[in-house]
DNA sequence: GTCTATAAATAGATAGAC
DNA sequence: GTCTATCTATTTATAGAC
């Protein structure tokens, strides 16, 4: 790859980066381009050398910060899905402690007023996570369930106010995983 | 009451009802103090009469448009959580095709953007929902899962662009609810 | 209480220099 | 590719007449 290639890449990667985090932390509608420009430490102006429009960045960024959140776990959430959901439904991910929270939580139900583009990379990256999560078991319809806890509860659990009633929230949520995934074990036809 | 209370009381209604439908339909962000008014047949000017800004307008939206579609569901519905279940996930429900969505699903992540008043008047919403949930129910976990399936599901099934994967979501969800209520009957401990 | 008119701020997107 | 400057449109909120 060339100089300028690898360079035009790097800029990408930042805008990208700068865009997963603020959309994730503030919503997509309350940041502009240039606050993400700005976090990306370059200007406005250069914004449009690498995306077509601000819904363009949208899709990109989704799919981007997904990759992001999936890297994040740890180690031993391939394991089986009781792990996986103790990260996902940990105060920590509600809190956004992490640099950036999965946008599949955080953004959706701002997804549906996004143009084509935006929701079919939504649909996309939403089918990744399924494929993932299927991996740990053999029942479709309970891995649909345990996802939609998942998702479903971390962002339910991060509009409320109650602090108590959130985190009793979370608590039931990951219950209800580990409950699916038990009755995995003992299969009943 | 005299007359010009009423009136004003009428004028308020209008006012609700036109910002619940709206930002149910389009998202709190993607509509302007002037298409709700304009929506309610009254000018710009007129709102800061009833309200101190847009997002006191929001939190009285939320709890208006939720009784709102609390009143609509079936008769039969307080029987037991599959028959609400059946309602809330409908795909009718999803695609908007009442007047007003539920505000606890169709605006869920965009609430943690909102202030104070707002996440306070969506929690309240969300514990009078569960509360309406828990008459049909003995076991608390077991109504705050069903209510995710039902909250997080509905909200996921509307971001995405595959109708056939979207189904299937929202029968996974009512299936998991059913599931839930019935494991109630035959409680083991 | 409702109207018209306007203030004041901010946004997305483009033009042209380097 | 990145910069500064600017265009154009839209928004929330206020002022003052009726």
């Amino acid at each position: 790859m060339a100089w300028q290639e690898a360079h035009k890449e790097q800029s990408k990667n930042r805008i990208l980066n700068s865009a997963a985090m603020l959309f994730t932390h503030y919503g997509f509608e309350k940041i502009s381009i240039d606050q993400v420009m700005k976090n990306a430490e370059l200007t406005r102006g250069a914004f449009y050398s690498h995306f077509r429009s601000k819904s363009d960045l949208y899709a990109q960024a989704i799919s981007k910060g997904a990759k992001v959140a999936s890297k994040r776990k740890p180690e031993n959430c391939l394991q089986d899905m009781k792990d996986f959901a103790k990260y996902y439904l940990s105060t920590e991910h509600r809190d956004n402690n992490y640099e950036q929270g999965c946008p599949l939580a955080f953004l959706v139900s701002d997804i549906n007023q996004q143009d084509h583009q935006v929701k079919k990379t939504y649909t996309k990256t939403l089918k990744a996570f399924i494929q993932q999560a299927q991996s740990l078991s053999t029942d479709r319809e309970k891995t649909l369930q345990s996802v939609v806890l998942m998702i479903g509860g971390l962002a339910l659990s991060r509009a409320l106010d109650d602090e108590e009633f959130s985190d009793e929230l979370l608590m039931a949520c990951k219950a209800g995983v580990t409950s699916l995934s038990t009755q995995e074990g003992a299969d009943v036809s």
